[in-house]
RNA sequence: CGGGGCAUAGCGCAGCCUGGUAGCGCAUCUGGUUUGGGACCAGAGGGUCGCAAGUUCGAAUCUUGCUGCCCCGACCA
């Protein structure tokens, strides 16, 4: 992409109302809009990397063998009326009416639509395990929306639900969820650590919320750092076998939020090992049983020729709330550094000399990166060197060419690693290589 | 939902107390000089001062109501 002919309309100055690090940077990024009290327009950048984020999310949750649909997002209020949340959802939930009179809302979660869609076809445990999914947009009228992403009304959401026909099966469900979780974060760069988590008005009795650590996070978390380095599982997880023993790991050690911490669990914990560090949530699962199945006569046979509800169980994760997260843990004071596997672009082609002997060094360079898959966005503006850089730092590409005259003498661009600053000069040739190998190393 | 604050050009702000026909920086446009870390000079365009009533000869400025947005707290993916 040609930056002359793409929107990336940057901020020079703070806006005066984001108050924290990543809603800042989005806004002067480019990358998003805000169109009235937590509810944004997702510019062109944004787009890209919230995008990005959705692929990675769901090609895991396909990996753990949950089936994508798509759900509206608007529902009917009779819907809700039957599992009795329409009346106890209360004012979060933003409800409409229609031009006949139908009560109808804007979907907060999806539960009671999922389980009408289950009950309306499958019959038989022989059709169990299930898992449903779907990335949708979601709307919760809060209170007070703050903090960009991190907290909008209008957000992007991954929800998946589980079907099975006891609770042992359904306990299984939760643990393909839990390791599909640990490797979705992993993927994005992030460190998510899951926490015993508090079942909330949804019900149940089996949760973890999955938490980034990051310093400017909302909450307080404590953890035992022996979890800071468990293995992640592989792409090659069997998720049809056993997944216990990797549930057995992350949940031995402590970990817990704030609400959940237990003073003397934690101080059982040897000393050295304790952590006290700030975190934001990015993911949710849950078992609840029966809870809407019951109500809803959600029914299918067994075996043993009787009937029975549904075990269900429902797998958030924060899609949009994401990008906060990832720019809490990856900016430094002259902007974002996004990592590899979500980054808008891979690199940026700076052009110091519109209109001089950079330009076909830079156009060849375009057009071998782009046939070699690496996504680059080349910035041939006549502009100021320091107004090119300043804006590669801001948006935080991985890498930056530099290519300028003065290294052109001696045949040679400059690298640039926008996370850790390091600078090298190589050949065009060299740096085309280098980068195509790490586009290629992050799958 | 409790408490506090803000609303003036695309963005950031001054002017308001003490009413007299709107200003600064950045951005934008024109010309020139510059050119490896957000340049400089000269000029130009751009605002129903959030909306509505009221007071007044006259309201960005004073009064009342409304709307929007932000911050702290309680609540949450």
């Amino acid at each position: 992409m040609r930056l002359s002919r793409y929107f990336l309309p940057i901020l020079k100055e703070n806006p005066k109302e984001a108050e924290i690090v990543s809603h800042r940077l989005m806004l002067r990024a480019g990358m998003i809009r805000q169109q009235s009290a937590g509810i944004y327009a997702w510019l062109p950048l944004g787009l890209r990397v919230l995008e990005k984020v959705q692929k990675i999310v769901e090609e895991e949750q396909k990996r753990a063998g949950a089936v994508q649909l798509l759900m509206p997002t608007v529902q009917s209020a009779d819907l809700w009326r039957e599992s009795g949340r329409y009346d106890a959802y209360g004012k979060e939930m933003l409800r409409i009416t229609d031009r006949h009179e139908r009560e109808m809302l804007f979907g907060p979660t999806n539960e009671e639509m999922i389980t009408d869609i289950f009950r309306g076809y499958v019959r038989s445990y022989k059709d169990l395990p299930l898992n449903l999914f779907h990335v949708q947009w979601k709307f919760r009228d809060e209170v007070r929306p703050r903090f960009g992403v991190m907290r909008g009304r209008e957000f992007l959401m991954k929800d998946a639900y589980s079907f099975d026909v006891d609770q042992e099966k359904a306990r299984a469900a939760y643990n393909r969820m839990f390791v599909a979780y640990l490797r979705t974060f992993a993927r994005m760069g992030l460190t998510a650590i899951p926490m015993k988590a508090d079942t909330g008005p949804i019900g149940g009795d089996l949760s973890h919320e999955f938490i980034v650590l990051a310093s400017t996070g909302e909450s307080e978390v404590f953890l035992d750092k022996d979890i800071l380095s468990l293995p992640i599982p592989g792409e090659d997880t069997d998720f049809d076998g056993d997944l216990s023993h990797v549930i057995d790991a992350w949940t031995s050690h402590y970990a817990a939020t704030d609400e959940m911490h237990d003073a003397d669990a934690f101080a059982a914990v040897d000393a050295g090992k304790q952590e006290q560090a700030r975190g934001i949530e990015v993911g949710h699962i849950f078992y609840f049983g029966t809870k809407y199945s019951e109500a809803m006569g959600a029914k299918v046979a067994t075996g043993e020729g009787s009937e029975v509800p549904v075990h269900m169980g429902s797998y958030g994760i924060g899609v949009s709330r994401l990008l906060g997260a990832l720019i809490e843990a990856n900016h430094d004071d002259d902007g974002i550094a996004w990592p590899m596997s979500v980054t808008p672009f891979h690199v940026g082609l700076i052009n110091m000399k519109p209109g001089a002997e950079t330009d076909p060094v830079c156009d060849a360079l375009y057009k071998q990166l782009e046939e070699a898959g690496v996504e680059v966005l080349y910035d041939d503006r006549d502009t100021r060197a320091g107004a090119k850089f300043a804006s590669m730092d801001l948006i935080g590409l991985p890498y930056q060419v530099v290519v300028g005259p003065r290294g052109l003498k001696s045949g040679e661009v400059e690298l640039k690693t926008r996370a850790t600053g390091e600078k090298q000069m190589l050949s065009p040739e060299a740096a085309l290589n280098l980068l195509i190998e790490a586009v290629k190393a992050q799958g």
